[in-house]
DNA sequence: TAACACGTGTTGAATATTTAACGGCCGTTG
DNA sequence: CAACGGCCGTTAAATATTCAACACGTGTTA
């Protein structure tokens, strides 16, 4: 599960040279117009470097969005208080804190009309991390707990992508208070009530 | 004079982590308290690379003055415009810009206290710049050249240092344009006046 | 049509950097 | 005193990256 063997410097400095670079593009202009030239010269990188790690822009985008996924969901499992077993979603907070110190990317995604990708994925990894923990068939048993995952997920969502498209206009404290009202409101209880 | 040869991108990028990441412990703590664990850290380079470049901390540090000392050339020597004949100095604008875009290292270098080298080459640079097109014996022959090089340097860097000190309280085009005025009132003229 | 400029992927040889290890020095702690 | 931890400066071998050069496709222009 864990990466025994750490991954030499270089490769690690390269991809973020690479990454940060495709990501300052992304947010500057349309996806289609970004060669990978820009990219090399930018990152202070031989064009074949990149090559070496990613077959194309595209799968530099995938892996990009993959990256983050994969910090949300570490976020998320780390997050595991001891007192898992009352099966609550964690505190949001953090969830924002991550959206916020990754301004820039989040903000090229939601408004880059092509990255359904990022959308489809995020919206998984929430349903599924919701539901997991929401097993509380206990007063409604007449409410599928896929599709009401799918529905709190998307909720979850679309206040992000508001909150993003209009450059953080509440702390994150703020969001994460108003996520768990909303939340109780349906039912769905966050641990750190 | 010119670099036939590019350097290794490598050995750029290496480098500009290097001090990049020496710059910014110079701001935050005592010269003497640096170490080169921490400046490859930080860097995310190996210890070892840094000695292919530099021989200690020391060294690092006079390359890093250096390097800025030749920019500040490159940047006056490269301004020459076509009415060099007339012995002019040229706009102090571009300079100020500089000190500036460079902030963060020209304000560690005069917030401490041990870096006698860079104040003392900065002022011989800079007399030596305003001594070569000074040349006007006309009006007060009485007065020594080199003198009134080193008077009106040392006044020049009074005025940077009070300014990056102040946290850049003025933009560079006023900045400039106090510096003209005061040289004028030396008898320093200026090109573009 | 042909010539040209530009971006793409790919290759082999050169080279900069990493890793892991070594011995040495110094300050602290038992 | 000895043991220890931390930093230093150096090394050999492994490896990631660079550079320069390919062939290819695509549009632009004369």
């Amino acid at each position: 599960m864990e990466n025994v063997v750490k991954t030499d410097r270089r490769i690690l400095r390269t991809k973020q040279a690479i990454t940060k670079s495709f990501l300052e593009l992304f947010s500057e202009k349309d996806f289609e117009q970004i060669t990978i030239n820009e990219i090399a010269e930018r990152a202070n990188v031989n064009r074949g470097t990149i090559y070496l790690h990613y077959s194309d822009k595209y799968d530099l985008l995938d892996k990009c969005i993959e990256d983050h996924i994969n910090e949300l969901i570490s976020l998320c499992t780390k997050q595991e208080n001891p007192s898992v077993s009352q099966g609550m979603v964690q505190e949001p907070k953090p969830i924002f804190d991550y959206f916020r110190d990754n301004f820039p990317f989040f903000s090229a995604m939601f408004s880059n009309q092509r990255v359904f990708l990022f959308r489809e994925q995020l919206l998984n990894f929430i349903s599924v991390n919701l539901m997991v923990k929401m097993k509380k068939p206990d007063d409604q048993p007449d409410i599928d707990l896929e599709l009401k995952a799918q529905f709190m997920a998307s909720a979850f969502i679309g206040i992000v992508e508001w909150w993003i498209r209009h450059q953080m206009p509440h702390s994150t404290q703020f969001m994460a208070d108003q996520v768990k009202s909303l939340f109780e409101n349906n039912q769905v209880y966050l641990a750190n009530k």
